[in-house]
DNA sequence: ATCGATTTATTGACTAGTTAGTCTATAACG
DNA sequence: CGTTATAGACTAACTAGTCAATAAATCGAT
């Protein structure tokens, strides 16, 4: 605080102050709560994407959305609670995608094949999920912990998941000391750590890792690998 | 640390406020340029992997590292040169590090287990260069990139990684269809992700995965997974 | 239908608190 | 004595969040 030790009673307006009460309007302003709340969390996702929840924005996310930076505080409280919107929103569409996938619970090899493919799918189409997981783990999970959401986005998940195994076991296809989380965990891994280290690991390596032939490749290595694991 | 032990000038001592050109010294300050250099990477190491480059703030890091702000400055010019400073530091780690391990040349199959211990392990070790990582590849190799530090450390490791399979190859007791990036890359994923995302993990499979008997599945779970992959 | 009252979507202006970075002084050390 | 390690005070710009105004939509009663 500088010189002013008196807080400011009448200042004489030398500069065209706007009066309160008489402001100017741009003009007619379309409403549309939901649309707004939309482009508002769209905005964020990717404002939050890029920089992290330290790195990022309210500004920004304002601009971006191409509303006053009022209305998200107005639809979110706050910084937090639109990041945790954000996140829930990212997770129900994870969910969503995989309900839709049809699964193979007659042929347990092919199955896990198609899990296999659609995990990485998944991550290559919806990069900003992949930056959103990032972010909430240098928090340590912090609110993902305070929600019940991703727990239970991931139970009918990991329900097909055992049912594959087990079949796959029964039937002397799979070996039979399967741990399912850690075996979860590394097919997620493969994809995961490629896409999300793809930036440092394409300038060690020298190859353009998100382009579509690598892409490719990298999936079929991904399969071969658990594969080759799975076998008895 | 009270009284200062140097011959002081008139101060009015009604107005609290210091007089530029005649400040008090909190006493003897001890000189110690590496030191404090050293404490300084340490604290921003510290800052930046917690909250990453946005989140971390100048003054957190001068307070932890116990020196003012202005010897950041001194020293390294703006924020982003430290993190720079952090990130060269921590890859010279690395480098070391793998500098530091026997290679089992004549032995394909053991070299390969000890070089994915050793991976594992030293993640486990220094967790703060995975979110500096983290970190960087959100920012999209932004810094890295505009260095060769780490590709020329990583060219002897590759080089190493080659070797080994290419005598394994000879030997036959290594496949021979193997692109060694991806292969390189899946050993890294498999610690990494693991570990990066530990905490929505834990949270999701209720498991604490950075306990120590997790810890030890989890490596021996990576090297038969690799290794079954190797198999001709 | 229509008109006034109420609700609510939306914004401009503002503020208190931060934060990266600077200016200047000082003292330790060779 | 000159160099430099070190810190205190300061500032301009930024940033999360607030206040108060305004107008579009909605609803209830004519």
């Amino acid at each position: 605080m500088a010189a002013s030790p008196h807080p400011k009673k009448d200042l004489p307006q030398l500069a065209p102050r706007p009066v309160p009460g008489r402001r100017v309007r741009a003009g007619r302003v379309e409403r549309n709560a939901e649309q707004s709340k939309s482009r508002i969390l769209e905005a964020a996702l990717e404002i939050f994407a890029a920089g992290g929840f330290g790195g990022a924005r309210v500004d920004e996310i304002a601009l971006k959305a191409g509303v006053s930076k009022n209305l998200i505080y107005h639809y979110f409280g706050n910084k937090e609670s639109l990041y945790v919107a954000v996140l829930e929103k990212s997770l129900n569409a994870l969910a969503e995608y995989h309900d839709s996938l049809p699964v193979h619970f007659d042929d347990p090899e092919e199955a896990m094949r198609q899990i296999i493919r659609n995990t990485f799918d998944y991550f290559v189409a919806t990069p900003k999920i992949i930056s959103l997981m990032n972010t909430e783990n240098l928090l340590r999970a912090k609110y993902i912990k305070s929600s019940d959401l991703i727990r239970s986005i991931y139970k009918p998940i990991m329900e097909r998941f055992h049912r594959i195994i087990e079949f796959g076991s029964q039937k002397s296809v799979f070996r039979s000391d399967i741990d399912e989380v850690d075996l979860y965990i590394s097919i997620s891994a493969l994809s995961y750590f490629y896409l999300s280290n793809q930036w440092t690991l394409s300038h060690i390596f020298k190859r353009n890792l998100g382009d579509a032939p690598f892409l490719a490749q990298r999936k079929e290595h991904i399969v071969a690998m658990v594969m080759s694991y799975l076998k008895p």
